[in-house]
DNA sequence: GGGCGCGCCTGACCTGGATCATGGCAATGC
DNA sequence: GCATTGCCATGATCCAGGTCAGGCGCGCCC
């Protein structure tokens, strides 16, 4: 992780005290206390976490090129991954609500293939990534986890690639963010959309007026409820009905 | 690996000969090659080495929902992987020449989330996942190199997924393969596609007409020299150019 | 308060590529 | 030799979404 160090905040290496909530956002925590690890082996794990941040909005937790050392798990706010193509234009290649992991791609080059910015104030949980292939030796749950972190994430930029409609997209685009939003514990009909709608088409390869329309019409449907940021879902069942084919369920 | 079963060819499991060059395509001989290890510890990768097929054109390797339990290089042939849409529509996911490895994105869930299926007669080194995985614990230089290629996979995904033209994708296309070919010792100019336009198509997310159309249009310029399936790259730096956002080179 | 910039919306128009229809050509089978 | 089938090419037309232009509202700074 290069780019602004931390500043504020928790201490960099994580204490020795019994409390393993301490960051119940952290993915690894959770994906190990379900491996059935026990207190005295996930003392090993939090040994390589390092909190940091904040990052301001607009911050960048990396930038394309940067050596890779670290992936990260979010813990709070939202992170944009984007690269620039040879005009210069934003491609964004993803967004990183808490719980989830940045930098799994940057592991095969040893450099980070894209920029990472912060969407609005960003904590994260940094794991040395050495350190913890060492101790996947060690631990075949750990490793398994991140066999597993590593074959999601193939997965989830097939999703983009396909042959959808604007409409298909967006309805996609929120189903997909409530279920994660869900997942975590945040409300699935109701939340803030952190980024900007020129983001969202960037996300999605369409212009930012065709997600306005998209919106609009969603809206005129009765499937959503759009207030400049917020939205609610009101209309889930058709929503997920157009997103079936881009999420595949 | 479920679907047909082999049915001739070489014994389903390497002997124990000194002869490490029997599978040369086969990556993982090659990658573990790279990593420094010894012939002894290579014989114990061999032992979980199975070679299968040959498939027949047309012939599924695995299925969409096959439970998961191996991943394969290929060592002869072309593999495609696709899934149907809820209409029944057909959207190529990939293509793997021989030196690839298909099944990486089945571990998450634990089950193949697409087909895969020969375009022409095809042969496959199987590993079984779960013994690797074991194996991995116990060489570090293994188990980097399945994050290696697991990270890999991340970002060939996400090319697709971006806002080209039609131009510009079936020059990557051909780029690609043509690099791709080239470090597996065949001519970067000169190749046969093993498959068609609709496949091109389906997989670039063009129609196969457009496909067509472009190819006329490359000869037009003198980029290329087609005829049937097979191609020559006859202006390799002007594809380069065309190909260049989207290979991001 | 007033100017300014940015995010967002909306309408008018344009275009790249999809779709539809047709025909050619090589391989295969009878 | 002739029919069939699959793949490919090419022309005519259509349309989803891009592009361009304008306008509005909110937050920010002087």
């Amino acid at each position: 992780m290069s780019g602004p160090r931390p500043r504020q905040g928790r201490p960099a290496i994580a204490d020795d005290g019994d409390d393993l909530s301490f960051c119940s956002t952290c993915a690894f925590s959770s994906a190990c206390l379900q491996s059935g690890y026990g207190k005295s082996q996930l003392r090993d794990l939090h040994v390589l976490v390092e909190h940091i941040g904040p990052f301001a909005e607009g911050e960048h937790v990396f930038r394309e090129g940067d050596p890779f050392n670290a992936i990260a798990a979010v813990r709070a706010g939202t992170v944009k991954t984007y690269v620039a193509d040879s005009e210069g234009r934003e491609q964004v290649q993803g967004f990183y609500l808490p719980g989830e992991i940045i930098g799994l791609n940057a592991i095969s080059q040893a450099r980070y293939p894209c920029n990472a910015v912060a969407m609005d104030p960003v904590s994260l949980c940094r794991f040395s990534f050495s350190t913890m292939s060492e101790l996947a030796s060690r631990m075949p749950g750990l490793q398994q986890q991140l066999f597993v972190l590593l074959s999601q994430d193939i997965g989830k930029a097939a999703l983009l690639a396909g042959n959808y409609t604007a409409e298909e997209r967006v309805a996609a685009f929120l189903i997909s963010l409530s279920q994660r939003y869900a997942t975590r514990g945040f409300s699935a009909d109701r939340f803030r959309l952190t980024m900007t709608r020129t983001d969202i088409g960037n996300y999605l390869r369409l212009a930012s007026e065709t997600v306005s329309r998209v919106f609009r019409h969603l809206q005129d449907e009765g499937f959503i409820r759009v207030d400049r940021r917020e939205i609610e879902l009101t209309g889930r069942l058709a929503l997920e009905k157009l997103a079936r084919n881009v999420l595949r369920m």
